[in-house]
DNA sequence: CTTATCACTTAGAATCTGATAT
DNA sequence: ATATCAGATTCTAAGTGATAAG
């Protein structure tokens, strides 16, 4: 039997260990904590019956055909999609077709005039990308065009009162090495700077900007003082704050100039929004978790170290005057604008374009329909790897296992990492045997496995689960002579894993189970949670709770806000105040009413049924608050974003705004419908996932 | 097979903005 | 008019997974 053999030397790291005492307290606070989960819907999602749907997946498997520029008419897709709804996706002012681009605009430009003919004026200026034929040759575009990134702002050196105290002697950095340490100054108030591997490679780089008399001066961080340097940026940015209203639209003028600039490029006939156009600029390393790097110096990117990648037929980006780029290439099989190798990592960065992009959409449609695909198939999946927890091979029954929790707790891949340059944190697969405890019975439940370990982020996750017996002793088998710091599945990696997923469906790997899972547990507890009878808020918690229980199932965590105490207490005073009124509203009508039946005119009819409305009208904002409340109170740290906007099939979420008529701004704000404007088209009521 | 590289998605925190309260 | 706060937006780190190279 072959061993699996990965150091883990990770603790032998000899020169952090005298400063270790330090970072424990603050260790112990960074700790997540979060609520046990509920398991309950993997009963839930098996549901076979599939309704049948006018073959979806043509879509995306168009069949091969040549799609260079000669017969663009051909590649139109007659898709059955409702026009009705295009009053909800009004102004996106950014997906214009592009008209300057003279040379280019030849087929698709006429099919698009034709067709626009039929829409109203206003619905033909958004290009309906989802109806169009996809490219089949692996290409993402045929014609490219942009003006390059934008710059970081040069150094501008402090003001010459500014001092920067070295062993309490003033002391005049050069250039260089002034601007490092003001990118220290500026996080003193942060965590991080009390941090001993942060300070110790900021230390280090530091020193490498130094002019060799600096170099042989400074040798001590703990003798520098940056507080001037400190109080100097603060009061900056109080300044900023205070800035009259001209000076702040004049700025706001100016980044809307840039962002008109660089903020778009031209894609096969059509001007798209950049994602990231401005480079990173220079700064300190700030890793998530425990980073060996943290407090590393980031360097300026100049025009050298950026690769453009574009149309060769385009106008290319000019780089700023008197440099050069790194690079100008033509590769359509890529999606970037252009790239730079950051220094961190060496790995590479890359300017890309927005989600509301097509490119970006097209990735994200297909993210759904294998999703959507795996659905008809999963039923067969998992009673597969049921079997294989009792296959003789060792390998298959780690895979079977590990699998099973993929599916079941929507665990990470878990890729294998680099040791030493990055935080330790782990997925599905790089499980250490310290991160599972096994309980043969706990409480009332038998066959308990609890998970503790860092995860993506390292944002923890703890879970207690039950599991079926046959899994429990697979784990126990797994855990069999392995040291804590051992792999619990030594004969496994994504690779194996996903090699394996491959042959069970076509494109499936192991994400598409996270997308699944929550896609599906969205769409059921909607199914769950939904009362038509309820009032537009009440919807809304009912839609937030679903997505709570998305958001808990993929362990989207987060820090509860800074105000949220406050906050709350605001929303109880709001409340408090509300119920006041309220019970002051009932107290007039109950007197308006003792006057009618007084009186019995006309007059104090009215008057009651006037005050009637009044009591309804502050019920109904009482009830509102009181929800808001709620929702707040369980979304303490819980983030829904990421989850609303990278797992859940927005069609999902289209179709019950339609069904429970509720207004899709309500659910996704302007960002979010841009992205989603695929889907706000496309999804009826009666969809399915 | 293992490892490295590349391209892309997913992630929470930081920062900004504009609506509302004061 | 100004302060406050919540939601929107930006930022960039940290994953996944395909494929090339060794």
């Amino acid at each position: 039997k072959k061993h699996k053999d990965k150091e883990k030397l990770k603790h032998s790291d000899g020169g952090s260990d005298k400063h270790r005492e330090k970072h424990k307290e603050k260790d112990k606070d960074k700790e997540k904590r979060r609520d046990e989960k509920v398991c309950s819907w993997l009963s839930l999602c098996s549901s076979p019956s599939i309704k049948s749907e006018p073959e979806e997946d043509n879509g995306f498997y168009p069949s091969p055909q040549n799609n260079k520029s000669s017969k663009r008419e051909c590649e139109y897709k007659p898709k059955k999609v409702k026009a009705e709804h295009d009053k909800k996706a009004k102004k996106r002012k950014h997906e214009y077709e592009e008209d300057e681009d003279e040379e280019h605009k030849k087929k698709t430009k006429d099919k698009k005039v034709a067709d626009g003919k039929k829409a109203k004026k206003e619905e033909e200026e958004k290009w309906k990308w989802w109806e169009e034929e996809r490219s089949t040759d692996g290409s993402k575009w045929r014609f490219l065009e942009h003006k390059g990134p934008v710059f970081a702002p040069p150094y501008e050196p402090l003001p010459g009162k500014v001092k920067f105290y070295y062993d309490g002697k003033p002391m005049k950095l050069s250039a260089p090495a002034e601007e490092v340490a003001t990118f220290f100054a500026k996080m003193l108030d942060h965590e991080y700077t009390t941090k001993d591997i942060f300070r110790k490679n900021f230390f280090k780089d530091w020193r490498k900007e130094m002019t060799s008399e600096e170099k042989s001066t400074i040798t001590d961080l703990n003798k520098c003082n940056f507080s001037e340097m400190s109080e100097y940026f603060k009061a900056q940015s109080e300044a900023r704050k205070q800035m009259s209203k001209e000076e702040k639209q004049k700025i706001k003028e100016e980044n809307e100039r840039l962002l008109q600039e660089y903020g778009f490029c031209i894609m096969d006939n059509h001007k798209e929004r950049i994602g990231n156009f401005r480079i990173e600029p220079p700064g300190l390393f700030r890793g998530r978790g425990d980073h060996p790097k943290m407090g590393m110096l980031k360097r300026r990117i100049r025009p050298e170290d950026i690769i453009i990648n574009c149309s060769k037929d385009s106008k290319h980006p000019k780089p700023p005057p008197g440099t050069k780029w790194k690079e100008v290439r033509h590769d359509n099989k890529v999606t970037w604008l252009a790239s730079w190798t950051e220094n961190i990592q060496g790995s590479i960065k890359y300017i890309m374009l927005n989600p509301s992009s097509r490119i970006k959409g097209e990735k994200d449609w297909q993210k759904y329909e294998t999703a959507r695909r795996l659905k008809k198939c999963v039923d067969r999946i998992r009673s597969q790897y049921r079997d294989d927890w009792k296959s003789k091979e060792m390998r298959i029954r780690q895979r079977a296992v590990a699998l099973y929790f993929i599916d079941k707790l929507a665990l990470r891949a878990g890729n294998e990492k680099e040791e030493g340059e990055t935080a330790d944190t782990v997925g599905c697969c790089s499980l250490r045997v310290e991160h599972i405890k096994l309980y043969p019975k706990m409480d009332e439940q038998e066959y308990v496995v609890e998970f503790d370990f860092l995860g993506k982020d390292s944002i923890r996750y703890y879970n207690k689960i039950p599991v079926e017996k046959r899994v429990f002793k697979n784990l126990q088998l797994f855990l069999e002579n392995k040291q804590p710091e051992d792999d619990l599945f030594d004969r496994l990696n994504t690779s194996i894993l996903n090699k394996h997923l491959q042959e069970l469906m076509d494109g499936l790997t192991a994400k598409v189970f996270r997308t699944y899972n929550a896609s599906i547990t969205l769409q059921q507890q909607l199914k769950e949670l939904s009362c038509s009878d309820d009032s537009v808020p009440a919807k809304i918690l009912s839609y937030n709770r679903a997505n709570r229980a998305v958001a808990i199932l993929c362990n989207h965590q987060r820090a509860p806000p800074k105000t949220f105490e406050k906050s709350m207490q605001n929303l109880q005073t709001k409340i408090d105040e509300k119920q006041n009124q309220l019970s002051a509203a009932r107290k007039q009508l109950k007197a308006a009413k003792a006057d009618h039946k007084a009186s019995h005119d006309e007059k104090s009819k009215k008057a009651v049924e006037v005050k009637r409305k009044a009591v309804q009208r502050i019920e109904e904002q009482l009830m509102k608050l009181q929800v808001q409340a709620t929702d707040r109170e369980e979304n303490k740290q819980i983030a829904l974003g990421t989850s609303k906007l990278n797992y859940l099939d927005p069609r999902i979420s289209v179709a019950w705004c339609k069904k429970y008529g509720v207004p899709i701004e309500k659910i996704y704000n302007k960002t979010q419908r841009e992205k989603f404007a695929w889907a706000i088209d496309m999804a009826e009521k009666d969809y399915e996932f």
